[in-house]
DNA sequence: GATGTTAGTGTAAAAAATACACCCTATATT
DNA sequence: AATATAGGGTGTATTTTTTACACTAACATC
């Protein structure tokens, strides 16, 4: 495709689909990159993984350099290996997917010249993009659907602090599909796995809601076994 | 480990983790090696991948090879990339799951010098295995697990024709947990995924059962679309 | 025809899911 | 100060689903 391509540093990569939810949004995180295959191209963090690490230690190592996120717990997606998903040949890729509090982050730097950005796009209006991205993106967002269907990921999306009423548009925009508000609030109270605050919004032009907070110790013990069948 | 260890082919591998049902009683099909590293251990069939190969392809030439068994559809199941797994060096290697209607399998025969047997081994008898396969199957039980829980692949298991005692032990035997017998059968009948034939169990010391049907067209309604919030 | 073994069935009670509409309250506007 | 605006917050009746529970039916064997 380009001239000065790189020699490829090893036959298989590791890349992260981020998600983040903000303004009633779910977005997911993309680089511009900076190097050939796809120089100037938006895609995924992701990279080669090296020959002495782990992929979950690659993967998390990646996405620092190329964003400067950290500590940020992903899970392994699924593998993909088709033979002309790279212009250079076979690369095997390894995705990974987390989902973020979006508050705090907007400004990320990546530390490394393989990436120009690292900007937050709204999932319904991607840019084209490098290799297979789309592909592994799709099959991120119906990986979420269905999680979210059995245990409840959407915190990981949210502040620490959350109205009921953004936790549901949260689960509207993951399901695009809109929810009954008082047949959403009786269900997620009565899981109970949510702690009410005494602090409410501020500064908002109408009725303050009130804060509430995920209880990670019930959570456990509600959501740790499977689902029941009988 | 032991002297004459072949080169490495390539620094990933597929490997199979297939089940099946059989006497109340899940299997998976493990083969006896014959090839360093872990001559003579009992392994789940897996082998390098080619580097013209799609992963896809790769996991069913290979279980062909090993094993004699064709067009079995596999799912990915997990990528496992740890340093320590292989002895020769970091081998990473991606994972699919089958399930298997046991009727007339018993005998298997491998294609390659590579592997000596390929046996059916009882879920909760199994030997020491090579590698970190004892952590992979593991992970595959679980997996199966939880996608029982909101899809039937339970008939995967099972004889095209069975009844409704075979299809409670199945469920039973993945859940390892005794289910009501009236409300399984009533729920199980409600989903309208399955076809009561005219035909009867013979040959039985006792009443004869009335055989079903999985009957996939209605199957893909049913099951087609997500889990339900509201 | 007695025995043994699995097949097959119904109902009442409890729990969960659904559909649905109005008042509350903090700010902004006039 | 009155009013408008916009989201916050709540209850109930109905339907559906889940659960718990025990006996008779059918067939082969002795």
């Amino acid at each position: 495709m380009q001239a000065n391509l790189p020699h490829l540093q090893s036959i298989f990569t590791a890349d992260c689909v981020i998600f983040g939810f903000e303004e009633g949004e779910l977005k997911v995180l993309l680089i511009e990159r900076n190097e050939y295959p796809f120089k100037g191209w938006w895609g995924l963090p992701g990279f080669f993984v090296e020959h002495n690490e782990t992929i979950d230690d690659a993967v998390e190592r990646i996405l620092y350099e190329h964003t400067g996120l950290r500590d940020i717990y992903m899970e392994q997606l699924y593998t993909f290996g088709d033979l002309q998903r790279h212009p250079q040949g076979r690369v095997i890729t390894v995705a990974y997917y987390a989902m973020l509090r979006l508050e705090g982050l907007t400004s990320l730097k990546p530390g490394t010249d393989y990436v120009r950005q690292a900007v937050w796009h709204p999932l319904n209006k991607l840019p084209d993009l490098a290799f297979d991205h789309h592909n592994i993106i799709e099959k991120s967002i119906s990986k979420i659907r269905k999680k979210i269907s059995y245990s409840p990921i959407a915190f990981e999306l949210l502040p620490e602090k959350f109205t009921l009423t953004q936790l549901q548009q949260l689960y509207e925009a993951i399901w695009d599909k809109k929810l009954d508000k008082r047949n959403f609030r009786k269900k997620m109270l009565n899981y109970n796995i949510l702690k009410e605050l005494d602090e409410k919004q501020r500064g908002v032009a109408f009725r303050a809601a009130k804060f509430y907070r995920f209880d990670k110790r019930k959570y456990a013990k509600v959501f740790g076994n499977e689902l029941n069948f009988s």
